[in-house]
DNA sequence: CTATTATTTCAATAATTCTTGAAATTCCAG
DNA sequence: CTGGAATTTCAAGAATTATTGAAATAATAG
């Protein structure tokens, strides 16, 4: 297999974009061809579109793997296992906020609650963990509010997207209301 | 300077994760004692309190300045420079969410935006071509929302996410009334 | 100015991460 | 089963990134 100039742009990029991501050149370049790929390709095509060693490309592809971030097929009479990027880019970008949520921040939020669990006597301590506390209340609400997103169908995300700064007037029109479908919903 | 236990475990988790933050272990452990440190702290007394060379706490500072993460005051009658972290969580947020992007996204936007330019010919050209319009789109369509929540007001930010998945209604009310206010703004 | 203190730069080296070929293992057609 | 193809593992070397002490520079008190 042999990456046209017009891939080769997009795959590189993806490459150096790579270590800023937290996943390493060769990775970011195996998923950058699986995505403008339109059929699904198995390892040899990769080493030889990408020029990297077979092994290279048995760690990379094991490493998207572990992110879900790759799906594997077969071919009819054929046993080598074949490789793609989801067809859909909006459950490529939820599989990323989830795994990148999952080493990034679910850590953070253990030892931050852990935390809490103590009762410091200096006054340094108190004011650490009264910091750390703003911290986990932050990302709490965050992470939550994002889970709730998450569960709600597409169009209504997209709407609410689209409808940009415009929310402003409905939350306000909804506090007006009282919440009258839903009383006082969540006050926290 | 000497770090307590409590405040070590919360500064030794951000060193820890420093490294799938983006940042390295220095610089995240500089970042963690700072902001558990109610005071502001000179060079010095980080070089002391984390055990590290005073070069390296010079350039993690930098790199801290440069994600703009920390503000440099002085004290009377003192030449030195001291550093803190911003007091308000979600400044922190704010600028940290900002940075990410600056550094994550948007040379990938350039880049895509630069690929949308071409006029492919071969067919496996023109479905990379219009896989990256699809990725461009959607990076286009979330970062241009958090533009817009961005530009809102805390507050009305905090209602919309204590609302959670209750936002559904609201903007199927929207829906119904057809835009009353903002007619059919940005359809796109 | 000058001496002293504060800060940054830089080149060396330590530590970590990436990449590879070879060897080991798995898989399955015949 | 068995043989060969497909895949993974692994240890070594390459490449990159982090850390340091020493030297250079900057800042300011006297």
């Amino acid at each position: 297999m042999q990456v046209t100039d017009f891939q080769q742009a997009f795959i590189l990029h993806f490459g150096e974009m790579g270590s800023r991501w937290g996943i390493n050149r060769t990775v970011g370049q195996i998923y950058a061809l699986l995505f403008v790929s339109e059929e699904p390709l198995n390892a040899e095509q990769i080493t030889e579109a990408l020029a990297m060693s077979r092994s290279n490309v048995s760690m990379g592809l094991k490493e998207l793997q572990s992110w879900r971030l790759v799906q594997r097929t077969h071919q009819p009479g054929d046993r080598r296992e074949y490789f793609s990027a989801p067809e859909d880019i909006w459950e490529i970008l939820r599989i990323l906020v989830a795994e990148r949520r999952k080493r990034e921040i679910d850590p953070t939020l253990s030892m931050l609650r852990q935390a809490q669990l103590d009762k410091p006597e200096a006054a340094a301590d108190r004011y650490a963990q009264a910091r750390m506390q703003e911290m986990l209340d932050l990302i709490e609400l965050v992470t939550g509010w994002f889970d709730e997103l998450q569960q709600l169908d597409q169009d209504t995300v997209l709407q609410l997207m689209k409808l940009g700064g415009g929310v402003k007037k409905l939350v306000a029109a909804k506090q007006r209301l009282g919440g009258k479908s839903r009383r006082n919903a969540k006050t926290h």
